[in-house]
DNA sequence: TTAATTTGTGCAAACGATGTCGGGAACGTG
DNA sequence: CACGTTCCCGACATCGTTTGCACAAATTAA
């Protein structure tokens, strides 16, 4: 199987390449019958247009490059599947770029996508971009952006992410219904979007609810696996520890299970605890993790169909909007504590 | 921040872009003063050589293409980062495509990986690909090629792969070992090299402890979430049935957990369970999931270097060989039956 | 002094495709 | 018959870079 080229097509044929170019493109100016005749040869020798020859053209390269933070995550691997899915559908291809949490690899990143003329950039910003002018730039050479899950709200784009708000209202206002007052957030770095959401929704519910915001029990970091367990132990030599706990991500959930089991704390009647995540074994740990799902494949499916949208009509500026996914709340046994045992 | 060609350098000092081109490679056959020029010029411009260009020069695109099944899966995602680790280091980029289990699809990537000119490709072969001659033609093209995890006998290439007999070995033993006569093994489709390795080791370790192997334990299959259920009710029907499941993928390990549960059946008093993966909170499931960690980031970064090493040193051919990562039992508690409660 | 070599540089082709011209043929119109 | 149209199609430049070859100037050898 080889790979031929346009002049191939030519050759055989005994035509120029501006021809057989026109006839496979259906040019009007073409003769229907040399049309036909290109057509049944590209089709014979199995021609396919070569992309590099077209990107450096300039005209679409028909690919469109991901940067996220890091691959090896549910809710990004999940966001891929979806983005992948939308975008094979409508013909595109798409480059992954891994930021690594990295402001520095975020921006070479980026300057790769553009270099390599992808037609649209979807991006979730890694957890040190505090500066977004290397999107900026993006947007000045007018090729369209897309930002999800880790937004920014110093741009002025379309963006796609979960009902941060909505979810932490929920979790919060469900562990104030089964009786807990003393709810720690821990969450990551503060100046994220996601961060901030799902912190007003927590004040939300508790103002809701008449109960005190307490600074004291909301923690902010990366925790590493090492990390969660002295933090565990900072709150609950507080005076009055806390009773509940609600985690902004898949990783701090399961950390903190594990951390406060090796404490010997138990859940749901020590404390209880809830997650703000998809992991898809939440159901099966030990004890069952209630969680507020994130439709993460849902928003790399919304995310790739507005930017392709956005990469097809680009002439008629589409509306810039904030598309908010519902998110669910799902109780499980970490959270039902069936009577407050004394 | 514009994007400067060689051609603005060359305009700026009032030179050939050729003598550019040269300077910046170092060529010795340009003056050292020259040379001295363009570097500065280009590092003052933030001059960036287009990737593009050279890709349709032929040179090197100083990118890998990584095909594999599926993004969303822990061992996959964690390849790749074990992969982008390797590739970022060593100055290449990795573009991802997703055969999503399709040999179509996996036809169609490795054509898009070679016309966009990938310096290498890295595959782990989806579960429908039988026939490899998609592959033997990107040999044909003298295209590094290093296959990973799902590989193929036919093909006569680098291959990693993680220790499969080794692993399944140590697992049977250990159930043997427990007490268990009667093991399930339940595993994906049987013509992938991987499946092979398993159950190789599983027989092997049968025959050391002198067990007959029987045909009617062994169950393969792309088992959906509704699937795993109906297949143990089926097994648990045998004149004997098993006292022990060994499975051969994370998501049926989980699967038969649930599966179980719902069953009535304890683990592990009356079933044990083991999995062969390396799911980050086996030890968190309801039983701590014993299973055969498989070193899935390392496999990656193997992998890469190998690829790497490859490109790098096209000349003089490496050596070929199947590069086998050890794996490990953990034991946990969805194996250790204190007693046999009867 | 003349010829040969070395050194440094530029010209032009090439990679694969597109798009702008412009031109030849066939036709219609005055 | 001369001219304007229309319909098809080919020549050529272009995208950014590399590379073989030519060529001038400087240096060395004879």
């Amino acid at each position: 199987m080889e790979t031929y080229t346009i002049k191939d097509i030519a050759r055989e044929l005994g035509i120029s390449t501006s021809t057989v170019s026109r006839a496979l493109r259906g040019s009007y100016e073409i003769n229907a019958e040399t049309k036909r005749r290109v057509m049944e040869c590209a089709e014979r020798l199995n021609y396919r247009p070569n992309p590099i020859a077209l990107s450096l053209k300039g005209s679409a390269s028909r690919a469109i490059g991901v940067i996220l933070p890091q691959i090896a995550n549910y809710f990004f691997s999940q966001a891929i599947n979806g983005i992948e899915a939308i975008a094979y559908n409508r013909g595109y291809h798409v480059i992954i770029f891994q930021s690594q949490e990295s402001y520095e690899r975020e921006m070479a990143n980026v300057q790769q996508a553009m270099s390599r003329k992808v037609d649209g950039l979807l991006i979730s910003l890694s957890s040190e971009t505090a500066d977004v002018e290397h999107l900026q730039e993006v947007l000045d050479k007018n090729v369209p952006l897309v930002l999800f899950d880790r937004v920014s709200s110093e741009l002025n784009v379309t963006k796609v992410v979960a009902d941060n708000f909505g979810g932490a209202f929920a979790a919060t206002e469900h562990l104030l219904k089964e009786g807990r007052r003393r709810i720690a957030h821990l969450t990551i770095q503060p100046w994220l979007s996601i961060t901030q959401e799902r912190l007003a929704g927590y004040r939300a519910a508790l103002e809701k609810y008449g109960v005190e915001f307490d600074e004291n029990l909301i923690r902010y970091g990366t925790f590493g696996p090492d990390e969660v367990g002295p933090m565990i132990d900072e709150l609950m030599r507080l005076d009055t520890p806390p009773d509940a706990f609600f985690t902004a991500s898949d990783r701090l959930a399961v950390g903190c299970l594990q951390a406060l089991g090796q404490r010997d704390l138990h859940i749901p009647e020590d404390v209880s605890l809830i997650g703000f995540t998809n992991l898809n074994v939440a159901h099966l740990l030990n004890p069952a993790l209630s969680t507020v799902v994130q439709p993460a494949q849902e928003i790399g499916q919304v995310a790739a169909e507005r930017l392709i949208d956005q990469i097809e009509r680009k002439h008629r500026a589409l509306p810039i909007e904030t598309v908010r996914i519902p998110t669910e709340l799902i109780v499980r046994s970490s959270t039902r504590a069936e009577v407050v045992k004394l």
